[in-house]
DNA sequence: CAACCGACTTGATTTACGTCAAGTTGAATT
DNA sequence: AATTCAACTTGACGTAAATCAAGTCGGTTG
C-alpha cells in the first residue's frame, strides 16, 4: 500500500499524467516502479538493455555520452519533472547514454510494454506524451541554435539565469561541478573560472566560496555578449 | 478524385503514416491538403498562425530562425518524408521559425484539429507519432553533442558525406548556397570555402564548377579532424 | 556580347578559447 | 588542528576560425 502511494506521488509530478481521472492515475500508479539512486550512483550506463521510461520524482542526475573520440559530452541535466528514455520505448536497443545522479535521487520507472498498452488505452496520455516531447524538440532546437551562434559568456550568463529563475532565488550554490558544467556548455573548467571571474569584477555576480553565487544584475547578464 | 490519390500518395510516403490499414490511410488522405510551392517562395514565415503539421512529400525546405541578435540561424533542411510544425500541433502558438523552398516543393498538411481526432482515434498512429519524435530527440542531442565537441573540418566533412548518402550518389551538387551551409553548421561561408580547398586539396573531394563535388574517399572523409 | 551583380574565393589580421602547467583552496578525514 | 586530495584558479601560450577587405567568377539581363 506504501509503495502505491508512492507511485502515485510520483505519477501526479509527471506532466505527461496530468489530466487523467483519479481511476487511470490509479492504473498507471500500478503500473509504476518507484527507486532510490544515491548521490553519485549511476541510474543506468551505456550498453545497459533499455526497457524503460524513467521519471524523476525528485533529485538530480546527469546524462553524458562519449563520443567517438573518447571525450565525454553533457547531454543533460534531468530535474524534478523530466522524463528520459522516450526515444527507446518504442524501439529495442541498448542506451547510448550513461545517467549519474548528482543528488540522492528518486525515479519512478514504467516499462515499454506496459507503456504502449497505456498509451493504447489512454489517448490523454498519447497526447500529453507528444506534447511534452515536443516541446523538448523545440527547446533542443533553440540549444542546438544558441550553441552555433553564441560565445561562452552568453552561453554562462544564460545558465546563470535560468539556473536563478528555476531555483527561485538569485543567491544560490551550483548545483554542477564546474568540470561538469563545462561538459555542459561545451567549453572548458579554466574558462568556466576565467568568465565568472569576469562577471564578478564587473559586478554581475558575487562569488563566495567554492561554488556560491549570487546574482546582482540579471539584466546585464542577460546582455552579455561575451 | 484525383485530389484524393494525391494525398494518398503523401499519406503512403510518410512514416508516421506507416502500418495503417487500407481504411484508415484512405480517412487519413481526406484529412490531408496538399499544396505545391515553387523555389524560393516561403512555405510558412515567423508570425503566421501555427496550426497545421507539414509533411514533406517531395523537394527540399530550408527552416530558419533569427534570433534576439538579429543574426539568422538555420535550424532545419526538411527533406522528402520529413514533418514539421509538432512541437505546434498541441498548442496554439505563432511559428518561431520560417520554412522557405530551396527546390520546387510539395507538401501535404493536416489541421491540429484533424490530427488530434486521428490520434484519439487510431493507436497506431500516435505511437508512430511518438517513435519519431523519440527518433527526432535523439538526433537532435546527437546533433548537440556534436556541435560542441567538434571542428567546422568534421562537421564538413560529416555533412558531405551524409548528403551523398541521401542523394545516394558520390557526385553531387551542393544543395544549399555556401552561405545557407554555413549558417547550418554554425561557421561562414569564407571557411567553407577554405575547407573544401583543403578537401580537394589533399585528394578527398573534387569540386567542379560553382558547387559540384565528387567525393573521392569517403573514409577518409569521416575520419578528418580539421 | 557586354556589363552587371550576387555568390564565392583568397589573403591579412584579430580574437576567443582550448590546452598545458604550476600553483592554491577548502572540504573531508583522521 | 594537521593532513590530504580533488577541484579549482591563474598564467602563458598556441591555434582554429571569425572578421575585414579586396578581388574573381559565372550566370543573368538587356
Amino acid at each position: 500500500m506504501l509503495e502505491h502511494h508512492d507511485a502515485i506521488a510520483c505519477v501526479k509530478l509527471v506532466p505527461i499524467f496530468q489530466q487523467l481521472d483519479h481511476e487511470t492515475v490509479s492504473a498507471v500508479a500500478d503500473l509504476v516502479q518507484e527507486r532510490h539512486v544515491k548521490k553519485g550512483e549511476f541510474v543506468f550506463m551505456a550498453g545497459d538493455h533499455a526497457d524503460s521510461l524513467i521519471i524523476m520524482a525528485h533529485g538530480q542526475v546527469k546524462v553524458t555520452q562519449s563520443s567517438a573520440s573518447g571525450r565525454e559530452q553533457l547531454i543533460r541535466l534531468l530535474q524534478t519533472g523530466d522524463f528520459d528514455g522516450e526515444s527507446v520505448l518504442f524501439e529495442d536497443t541498448e542506451r547510448q547514454t550513461s545517467a549519474e545522479a548528482l543528488t540522492d535521487t528518486q525515479i519512478c520507472l514504467i516499462t515499454r510494454e506496459d507503456f504502449q498498452k497505456l498509451i493504447k488505452q489512454s489517448p490523454t496520455v498519447a497526447i500529453n506524451m507528444l506534447n511534452a516531447l515536443g516541446k523538448r524538440v523545440s527547446e533542443l532546437e533553440a540549444q542546438a541554435a544558441a550553441t552555433l551562434t553564441t560565445s561562452v559568456g552568453e552561453r554562462l550568463a544564460n545558465y546563470l539565469v535560468e539556473t536563478s529563475s528555476e531555483l527561485d532565488t538569485d543567491d544560490f550554490d551550483l548545483p554542477l561541478q564546474k568540470k561538469d558544467l563545462a561538459l555542459y556548455l561545451g567549453t572548458s573548467p579554466e574558462t568556466i573560472s576565467r568568465k565568472l571571474k569576469q562577471f564578478s569584477t564587473s559586478g554581475l555576480i558575487s562569488q563566495r566560496g567554492r561554488n556560491h553565487i549570487k546574482l546582482n544584475d540579471i539584466d546585464g547578464l542577460m546582455m552579455v555578449e561575451n
